[in-house]
DNA sequence: TTTGCATTTAACCAATTGGTTAAACTATAT
DNA sequence: ATATAGTTTAACCAATTGGTTAAATGCAAA
């Protein structure tokens, strides 16, 4: 069936446009008339598909989001050593932001504007599993093979060396001067620079 | 005269709701009345003392932001050791998102919604004086001093494990389970906890 | 050919919101 | 006492915006 085909494209077009306006604009400023303009169609036909704003932006999100987090879930509680852990979660965590660059700064935001609500609706009842990591770098620590860390700390180092630099990407393009190939280019070369940084900044 | 004084303030109590306001809400997202209610006055009084919006942002804005450049030019423009500049660097700006702690999601978002009047606003013609540091580490990496890095990415990561878990707060208390208390000894401890993280990383 | 979904057009509504205005009141400086 | 600046009240305007509606069209499946 055609028809089908035409609804999916559609329905495509339009998360494509709500997932670049909504980066761009975030929630507040992104406007209906702006995703309808972007996606080739008309306001009538958005609302047809997506009954409201808040609807449209859960959707774009929470599909985002489901890819997300069962794979960092795999790579912490993982049986493989500290280093290699710590390789693989910066490379993945940094070519899913890559892929979907719109979310980190969103989550901060929705985060700050109501807090348990937020995070219930994302999380859940499940937490990240951090206690694996945790005891991992612990036992690391007390055997030697790693320098002295609280491993709290290590964790926040990792994860902001991996999302900051997507919620800055105009800062970073602006005092960087880079145009949008070279920061691709920056943003890849970090996958195995970052993993490299934090490394040897624990190994003993 | 008494005038004068209330006359200031009103204006203190303003820029204060504003600044509340503009935390949690962001630009688009804060409402001239929610503004005015919190300073315990009303709208008409509020555009009698900013005319709008916008320069009410401004205002409060760069009373910040020139506290914040200054300081942070002068570190990294100082004659003193690279180690002792990451140091400093690290220190100050950590203590300044500490006391500043609404501005750096703040800037990200208004950065992101519209980034040539913004960074053109906030920096005007001037930049961050990064070639001062991109030069030393080049040389200390040519002395053999600290292992080859990218003077961008080193930067990149400095300003990142600083900025973070600011913009983070919400959910790294979360995650963490820590309450305001166990927050705030988390980013004092950071102060040094990231600057030897950094030197760890780079040091030979 | 008829049925039904996708889509457009275009007008419209209700709520929100930034901003204005004018009149009145208060307290103080002169 | 009077002028002046700070402040309130309250109504109002214009623009934006999320969302609705109804009628018409195109088009593929049956």
């Amino acid at each position: 069936m055609v028809k089908v085909q035409q609804d999916d494209n559609t329905q495509e077009k339009i998360l494509e446009a709500a997932r670049a306006v909504f980066l761009e604009k975030g929630m507040d400023g992104a406007r209906m008339q702006d995703i309808a303009d972007r996606a080739g169609i008309n306001k009538a036909l958005l609302h047809y598909y997506f009954r409201n704003k808040e609807k449209l932006f859960e959707t774009v999100f929470l599909e985002a989001a489901s890819r997300f987090f069962p794979r960092m879930v795999n790579i912490l509680t993982a049986d493989t050593s500290l280093f290699e852990k710590i390789t693989r979660f910066v490379h993945h965590y940094i070519s899913m932001m890559a892929e979907n660059p719109y979310i980190p700064l969103f989550v901060l935001n929705e985060v700050q504007k109501q807090p348990k609500t937020f995070l219930a609706k994302v999380f859940g009842n499940r937490r990240p599993p951090i206690e694996e990591l945790a005891k991992q770098v612990k036992k690391e620590v007390a055997q030697g093979i790693i320098k002295p860390i609280d491993p709290r700390q290590l964790m926040i180092n990792m994860v902001s060396l991996c999302i900051f630099p997507f919620v800055a990407k105009p800062v970073v393009q602006w005092v960087l001067k880079m145009d949008e190939k070279a920061y691709s280019a920056f943003i890849e070369a970090r996958k195995t620079e970052v993993a490299t940084f934090i490394i040897d900044s624990i190994r003993k």
